[in-house]
DNA sequence: ACTATTTATCTTGATATCGAGATAAATCAT
DNA sequence: ATGATTTATCTCGATATCAAGATAAATAGT
């Protein structure tokens, strides 16, 4: 008996009529996404950043040296608004982790590179990040893990299909 | 080769000592959670609500006749900060969905009650609320959304064992 | 070349959130 | 009773986000 169970009791008894099995899952889905973001979270303020910010630097290491992108890549891989991503860019060159320089092939644009500061920041945070991340699942045994993948996929192939 | 895929790879490619195993899952659930939210925030917003304004109604809606929680109860169950909540609930009363009133038994606080205009309104979009969440797991067979939902429910006992 | 369109980024204003501290009532301990 | 503590909610300032519009450079069409 788990906080959606609580949930989708309660419509149970007041809205007898609603097939509620659908929140069941998506519910579920919802909790364990903010427990997710909870648990990584501590990771981040260990280090004086929080999601957003450690989302654009992994960014920028993941694409390869010389760890350089524009903010128009950077918007395409995070899935946040253009403003937004100018103010985290902001953000992060007064932090001094990441360069703003003029694109010499487009002037309309820029490219933002890791400093030598946000990649020895970077390449620290992300082997404790996945530690971290590890550890929010060392409880699951390994069979249910992959067979879990399995099933988020095909969830995930589900809703683009609605 | 979706999205969290082509993540783990550059991982791979970049930082070859690191297991990236359990981001694979996490990552998932993540690109999930995003997708469903879009998906029902649809439904929201044809009625003129967000999420967080459904959440607080159907939150009184589900404790029953009289549809009726002080602001304490439904921060409990929404799991917000003391200042969103009064603000949800001030913007709430002045579209005329919920009604604040002193509690007789304890005049530090209030009741909220979902007005007549609010019950209404919940009523009528909790099935449609219902319907989307369906149609976002439509095309998952009945079986799978078993198993999911058992492994959802692992994942967050291991998650709560971290 | 010149104009129109497209592309890339930034600016601005509105909104939602959090966290810390303030306020005020209820409860507890003596 | 009375002072101290706890409980319930609100206020306020800082931050992050989005959406729409502005700016400016590149590209395409004639």
């Amino acid at each position: 008996m788990d906080h959606v169970d609580f949930i989708t009791e309660q419509w149970a008894r007041e809205r007898p009529d609603l097939d509620v099995s659908a929140m069941a899952i998506i519910g579920r889905v919802a909790r364990l996404y903010l427990a997710y973001q909870e648990g990584m979270q501590k990771t981040f303020a260990r280090f004086g950043l929080n999601a957003a910010k450690f989302d654009v630097l992994a960014t920028l290491r993941r694409a390869g040296a010389p760890y350089r992108l524009s903010p128009g890549d950077l918007l395409k891989a995070t899935m946040v608004a253009s403003g937004t991503m100018t103010n985290r860019i902001a953000r992060l060159e007064s932090d001094g982790l990441v360069l703003r320089q003029i694109n010499p092939d487009d002037s309309r644009s820029f490219l933002i590179e890791l400093s030598p500061k946000g990649l020895a920041l970077i390449d620290h945070m992300v082997g404790e990040h996945v530690a971290t991340q590890e550890n929010l699942l060392a409880a699951m045994p390994h069979a249910e893990r992959m067979a879990f993948k399995t099933l988020l996929s095909r969830a995930q192939i589900a809703v683009e299909q609605a």
